[in-house]
DNA sequence: AAATATAATAAACAGTGTTCAGTAAATAAT
DNA sequence: ATTATTTACTGAACACTGTTTATTATATTT
């Protein structure tokens, strides 16, 4: 059956091809510049070819936010690397705030977007890339309120803390609300409120 | 000239009409559902006539964030008014988190959308409501550290501590991120967290 | 009554996601 | 080798989107 096998390939292929187009365009001119008559464009195939291979639009999306996290595990591997949990935690934080900064589209897509998450709904899939950060997170946390000896702190609470912390900065700087609000040079005022917020969790 | 002034009333009467539309649609669809020629459909003239009372799309978003800005303060009238400085960036915090979970098509256009701020920047106008809020919770921050004697911690970085924090858990629940991530009850783990967060900065 | 200014629009342009009937080519069965 | 069948692909249409422009109808001035 090499032959069958040969086929499989060959859409594999053109899947990928597709994919490739797509985030192409996404880096280039962000998710409302990404069409699906313009990858069919890009890739030279009619657009109806690229419903053979994605139910819809929401489909390629998705898998792109999946792709996205493989950008994003690159810019956290060296902080979730870290032995010491505070340390750790530190730089998971400046890992993800950089990764947000530096990559607005897949930012966008992998924590803000709804259309990713309408294909994960409807195919009753899971974010589990999402999932696994967040239990590494957490994971991290409870070492840190083990070795801190802290008392009446949920590692869960605390791990959402840092997340919704640093997703809000990120978010604010990527639309634009920081900058007007404070002119300062939003890159220091990121910093600085970063530190704040895990000196105020683990002060001395 | 009683008719000139009758014919300008005559135009910002259609305005207003046009707005009406506008806020009616995006509170039943969002802001995916909002259409200049569904606007134009309801109200009963063509499409080019919008034209002729708003520059553009992203100036009807921009007035729909003013009007949001409206509804927010009603949320927040009441935590303002709070004595305590530290009980009043309590009730803020909730007053916020619930108007975020309550109204997720204005907060779309409030913090989220960068149309209405495509808007700011070509008319060279101010995020002003936005920046309002902000100094109101930085005065409060200010009042806070000097009456609970924080040393080191500026008002401005404890502000935006604050925002970045109760902007995130928003985002985050309102594009479906949290509950994926923890089945618990999600209405309860943002209470907890938002507990959390002002309790690690205002420890006794 | 004629000239002008205002308000509204029909129609077009260029784009979007998606569906479906139909075609051409490769494979399988006879 | 010829026919039948499956596979891969597409043209064209549908129903939308924001926006512009030339034109028309109405109202106001002169």
């Amino acid at each position: 059956m090499g032959l069958a096998e040969r086929k499989e390939r060959d859409k594999l292929e053109l899947k990928k091809t597709i994919l490739e187009a797509a985030q192409k365009m996404l880096l280039a001119h962000g998710q409302d510049g990404l069409s699906i008559r313009k990858i069919a464009d890009e890739i030279e195939y009619s657009p109806a070819t690229i419903y053979l291979y994605f139910a819809d639009k929401d489909a390629i999306l998705h898998e792109l936010m999946e792709m996205g996290f493989g950008v994003m595990n690159e810019y956290m591997k060296d902080a979730f690397a870290q032995k010491d949990p505070i340390k750790r935690i530190h730089s998971i934080g400046h890992a993800y705030i950089r990764f947000g900064l530096e990559n607005k589209d897949w930012y966008e897509l992998m924590f803000n977007s709804d259309k990713p998450m309408k294909h994960i709904e409807k195919c009753c899939e899971d974010w589990d890339q999402g999932m696994a950060m967040f239990a590494s997170l957490t994971e991290t946390c409870r070492q840190a309120i083990e070795m801190h000896k802290m008392e009446n702190v949920e590692e869960q609470i605390l791990a959402l803390q840092l997340w919704c912390s640093v997703h809000g900065l990120v978010n604010l700087a990527l639309t634009e609300r920081l900058e007007i609000v404070q002119q300062n040079n939003s890159q220091v005022l990121i910093e600085k409120t970063l530190d704040a917020i895990i000196h105020t969790i683990f002060k001395k």
